[in-house]
DNA sequence: TCACGTTTGTTAGTAGACCTTCCTTACAAA
DNA sequence: TTTGTAAGGAAGGTCTACTAACAAACGTGA
């Protein structure tokens, strides 16, 4: 038993705060419950003002005032009264007009083409237009990204409540490319620009952590923990920790791509040389172009061995994140016929066998539920999200 | 250009939440508002009224009346006059009373000792106690730690806030051990019995995250991302990113000690078989018996050479998580003499070797600022954060 | 058939929290 | 002595959500 006075730290002046703070007032808690109601609208679809408040835990005069508040904006309308017969007095059930508003979500995730839709607040595509790239980068590729823009705003047929864009590069908060070699943008506040030049709210975030966003919220993702993986050209992935997306110091959480899982002295295989300038990295056998050319001309058999032994690097790569995360999912998302075979399951398989039970066991490593729409479905999100407070 | 209308969920009722939420009151807006006041005295050390006002956005007024609560509760003291010679009226500097409140503070994490500290609410130990386990279990562990935890209320000098407990195994956020199979815990709400029996709050958490929240609080980590490697019997970890505690799907984010990290066909050494049941264990090679018994009677370079491969294994289990999380820091906390040398700088090498130059130039891998008593310093912030929305 | 209980949604009044505005106090500099 | 600046507090207003009470509408059971 001792007993020392030496403090941890000076007696005053110690540590930081664990999570950026600001004050909070009052009309933030409204507009806090007033997306709580929306939300509410969004994910059950439609439902009386003493159901919300049931479920919210206001109080149905507080509920009445925000529905009539979201009802007055054109957000919300009243769908009659419900039919079940129970006893007391018949609910009049209200709900979101997803048909009223349409956002509007491009995707720049392919080097040759940018794609866009108009979309319904539920994620139905209403129209479709994309435009070649041809080599544009920098101020050129702003301003057809510019210009696809105010194509799909024309081509809505109702109210657009804002534009998602889902870029490849590293995207800060604000909407920000800090960089994105593909496209030529560095510290370009893409975001502030197009919302001034559009005249419409604009939310610009990594295409990665928007598919992931997108699993989440049309999809299947599981929100206590997921990975959701994206193999095209390159490999990314964005992570839904504790219900949050990580962002990560510079903003580049989920770059998994450039991670060695080739050892130079490997007995099996040699390192391959990467774009980045290193050499092994897991984009160099996962990406899709690295895997066609490893499975070109094989038989299928001889083409599975070749996909699971690449399952197998990429679950050797998982299995501390898994673990360190607890994952509950990991989702795949590209082209099934190259994935969701042999390369799945022995990625899962080397993830089990590499991880405790407890974690890898209850884990789940399957395709993402969405197409390749599901970076505009996130795209499509991030303006729910940023606008209504809904996800 | 298509055009569909096939929506990617149904018109109604699409996904979830991305997080879960709750009604938002004005007084919860007041109680939030007041941990700001609060933690802004903790961080700065004193201030005047307008200091704290400038600084949080609120008015002066509002400032005025919360710090008049605090002072009224004794939580904080008017400290006198500014001295600095400037024009206007000279502020009245409040401060925290940082010395009239006490936190007990218990440690779990030995096998074979309960250690429990009286502190200040700057982390300083006012008095220690420790008792022998001798092998105890389940209700008689219990009983133990409350006996312990009374000595040490009796103890404190000051009136007690609250305890705080660091407990090895898998804790949700009530303070309920899920399990903890060393001290024969399984679905123990270990936190609200003892806040029943002491009559006293009492805040539980998994010894590895508290040590990180110690780190971060009271010592030097990184707030954007950091990860700190417990390392003692076994090895664990506790995550933080984007500011906030990584907890996981099953509580059980962290257990990166169970990672494959020696594989059977490795050319250099043998997969050694762990406690978990499996073999090749991030735990079997660097835990610190194992890293004694690897160095024991070995020269100094020999030793070196040793602790190297295992900080090369180290590194190779930390690339995916660094990369994906982007991490600014990992911090290691354990015996210096076997970690704070060859084995951290081999492990940061072979990190740095392979991620990405942007993840890994920037990553610091280095020995945590707090000695032993970080999980008691991170079992005294529970407290802080819990009863004063201070961290 | 009709009183009764139940449920919904609204109106009215209350309490809390913050803001803006204005005032007093206190000091330095001219 | 005058002037300008800054701190702190008092008064009044706005916003938010709550409780209490009530009317409307419906099923149920005597």
């Amino acid at each position: 038993m001792t007993a020392t006075t030496q403090p941890l730290a000076a007696a005053h002046g110690v540590g930081r705060a664990l999570r950026p703070t600001g004050k909070v007032l009052p009309e933030h808690a409204r507009a806090h419950n007033r997306s709580l109601v929306l939300a509410h609208l969004f994910h059950t679809g439609h439902a009386s003002r003493a159901d919300i408040a049931r479920s919210t835990g206001l109080t149905r005069v507080t509920v009445s005032g925000l529905v009539a508040e979201l009802i007055a904006e054109g957000l919300v309308e009243e769908l009659g009264v419900r039919v079940e017969g129970k006893v007391g007095k018949p609910a009049t059930l209200v709900g979101m007009r997803t048909e009223a508003f349409q956002i509007v979500a491009v995707d720049l995730t392919d080097d040759a083409h940018l794609r866009g839709a108009v979309m319904t607040l539920v994620g139905a595509v209403v129209a479709r237009r994309s435009v070649a790239l041809e080599g544009r980068t920098g101020q050129a590729a702003t301003d057809l990204l510019e210009s696809l823009c105010r194509d799909l705003l024309a081509v809505a047929t109702r109210p657009v409540i804002g534009v998602g864009i889902a870029s490849p590069g590293v995207i800060d908060v604000d909407g920000t490319v800090v960089q994105a070699p593909n496209r030529g943008w560095y510290d370009l506040p893409l975001a502030a620009d197009l919302t001034e030049s559009l005249g419409v709210p604009v939310h610009v975030a990594n295409d990665a952590n928007t598919r992931a966003l997108g699993e989440f919220t049309y999809g299947s993702a599981a929100g206590s923990g997921c990975m959701v993986l994206t193999i095209g050209e390159g490999v990314g992935a964005g992570i839904v920790v504790d219900g949050a997306l990580v962002l990560g110091r510079h903003h580049a959480a989920g770059e998994i791509g450039h991670v060695t899982v080739v050892d130079g002295d490997a007995r099996d295989e040699p390192p391959l040389d990467c774009a980045c300038g290193r050499s092994g990295c897991l984009e160099t056998v996962l990406s899709v172009p690295a895997l066609r050319r490893r499975t070109a001309g094989l038989s299928t058999e001889d083409s599975d061995a070749a996909l699971a032994s690449v399952g197998r690097l990429l679950g050797i790569a998982l299995a501390p994140v898994v673990s360190a995360l607890d994952l509950a999912e990991v989702l795949l998302s590209g082209p099934p016929e190259l994935l969701d075979g042999a390369l799945r399951e022995s990625a899962l398989a080397t993830v089990r066998a590499r991880t405790m039970p407890v974690i890898g066991h209850g884990l789940a490593l399957r395709m993402g539920s969405l197409d390749e729409d599901g970076a505009l479905a996130g795209a499509a999100v991030l303006v729910l999200s940023g606008q209504l407070g809904v996800s």
